[in-house]
DNA sequence: GATATTAATTTACGCGCGTTAAGTTAAATA
DNA sequence: TATTTAACTTAACGCGCGTAAATTAATATC
């Protein structure tokens, strides 16, 4: 009971008992035949596992159902789980995702591109490195290629942008830390990788000046991705120099958090609401580790599934109407306050 | 100064005044023509930017430049990581990496292994979700697709093994333990979705039985990936239960670990090894966050860049070789003891 | 049951490149 | 300079499928 070999779609045809021609109208739609050929097709299938070359598909397809997702850095959780429910959904639209890491590198994220530009993808979701990015190509790319900007928006790259709002976000932590304990003090990173941060530290001046407080900003020395290393060295430093003028830091993001937590912990310093800690600390992105630092890191989070889902739809709709979008787009999502131990 | 339209090879043969089969031969391997040739070749590439079509060149070679990668679980930092390295060295060699997640799924690693046979890639390092794989299938694949194996050893899967010595590893955490301090109890999963948890519990008895000791085991509930959760939750009913019978914790991996050490946290347990500390907690991977967890965590490290050399290795000898080799070979790298604060 | 629709078939070409065979030119060797 | 050898050119076929035009067969409508 060894089944019959079918090398390509014209034996499948005579085998199958369906003219090539319809076979083909089969596989690019299901739908578009009577469902009785359907039927002889889909038996056949069954006795035999034919599946058409995909090379030779993509060839002759203007458009291929690859769909390219582009990250700036895998190995960062946040990205890792956000890229994960864009696959989810990109699958289920019936296209074929590809995901990319540029792994902080802006050349590899070129690379991608270009390798992506290869593929003819019929859309692609691109999350820029940011600062490091070469806008010029990101563009130029963004040209040929349907592309929808996520996360870190770089004006001019992709026909819309769908993202987080920091601003938003930035201040209803700014209200709860105002209104539970002493005025926050931002700690970020002096040349932070991701445009998110400059966003979040200019939302952080204007929450903090319209509530008539005055900005306090403590800036990380140090460049790249290894965010949790920079967070736990100069956060040990600008703690060891007394740099926080109130008990209240608001970490630009977790990953930053996550470093600080651990330089408080080997400082001695107990982190939380209680009378008996000697700081609170704030987060900002609910980053997947976020939920077991110790003590647990009080956030925004991000709309993960909001993001993707708008992401993957704006692209779609793209792909559809075939037209360049006359203005490009910007869709923000609100952040939500996730309440834990740490502040 | 626009750029000529080049569409293809034929048209790029007589813009550069090279036969369409050399040029050909120039993109198969620049140094298989003649110097002069491949000068005349690059410098009409840099006034056309024309690039062959990935799809026609895959359709007609048998073997493509394509190399799947794939992982159970890429929002796990650990495969992020071990991936990311791998994607390096595959690129170094010439071939295209494409990166596939199972997202803890075994019907998706199935779905991979098929997309993945589709275009037909030259080699395939397969990280298999282990316990819940489709072993047959896996099993069939590997033996279509140069496949080494590797992280999760299935037996029969793949012309290699290559992996983490887990027996070294857990004895030399077991021996540290031992001599500096009470023995360790040990924490896992009692259904690890991974086969390198059974290993380590193996090795684990092993060890203790050898130095005279009484293994205890204590086991986990819960199936799947959010291994943190489940280290959390059941962590903190093993501690409250009172079923660690010493002071000491050996955990079955990281992120174990990592859950473990937020529930001892949150009910107030000093970790580490100093005389004011309830528990001494060791941990087994060296995941790229258990340098922050709070203590930091003293754990045993994978050699992540011997695996991931020696996989690709593997792999590029067999895709060389055209030979199926004779029997499976394994080969375990030897784990480092990490010592932090945790133990 | 005759007519109008709709769907399937036959035939044929094109996509862009790999590859081969025969003939030609250039470089290397003697 | 003649000869060998290596590299190139020309010509042509094949890969597996998309797609279009003309024809034929199967349903739907009245």
């Amino acid at each position: 009971m060894t089944k019959p070999r079918v090398r390509n779609m014209e034996e499948f045809s005579s085998f199958s008992g369906v003219s090539r021609p319809t076979v083909s109208k089969y596989f690019n739609d299901a739908d578009s035949v009577r469902a009785s050929t359907r039927q002889k097709i889909e038996k056949a299938l069954e006795q035999c596992d034919y599946r058409p070359n995909i090379f030779a598909i993509n060839q002759n397809r203007k458009l291929t159902k690859n769909f390219g997702i582009v990250v700036p850095y895998l190995a960062d959780p946040f990205f890792a789980e956000i890229a994960r429910r864009i696959e989810t959904l990109v699958i289920a639209a019936g296209l074929r995702p590809i995901l990319l890491s540029s792994h902080g590198d802006p050349e590899l994220e070129l690379g991608n591109l270009d390798a992506l530009r290869l593929i003819k993808p019929a859309g692609v979701l691109l999350a820029p490195l940011g600062r490091a990015s070469n806008r010029m190509a990101l563009e130029a790319f963004c040209a040929d290629v349907p592309t929808v900007n996520f996360d870190a928006n770089i004006e001019g790259v992709g026909r819309a942008f769908v993202g987080h709002n920091n601003d938003q976000a930035t201040e209803i932590m700014i209200e709860y830390l105002l209104r539970s304990g002493e005025p926050p003090v931002f700690f970020e990173m002096r040349t932070p990788p991701n445009p998110n941060a400059n966003k979040r530290r200019v939302a952080y001046i204007d929450t903090m000046e319209r509530r008539g407080q005055n900005p306090q900003i403590v800036q990380a020395e140090g460049e790249g991705w290894k965010i949790e290393e920079i967070g736990y060295r100069e956060g040990r430093r600008a703690i060891s120099e007394n740099l926080f003028s109130t008990n209240t830091v608001f970490c630009s993001n977790d990953r930053l958090a996550i470093g600080f937590l651990s330089a408080a912990y080997e400082l001695g310093l107990r982190i939380g609401r209680g009378d008996d800690c000697a700081l609170r600390v704030a987060g900002h992105d609910n980053h997947p580790f976020s939920r077991y630092t110790c003590p647990t890191l009080t956030t925004v989070s991000h709309d993960y599934s909001a993001i993707a889902q708008r992401s993957v739809e704006t692209v779609l709709k793209l792909i559809e109407s075939e037209t360049f979008p006359s203005q490009r787009e910007t869709t923000l999502f609100d952040g939500e306050l996730i309440m834990r131990a740490s502040a």
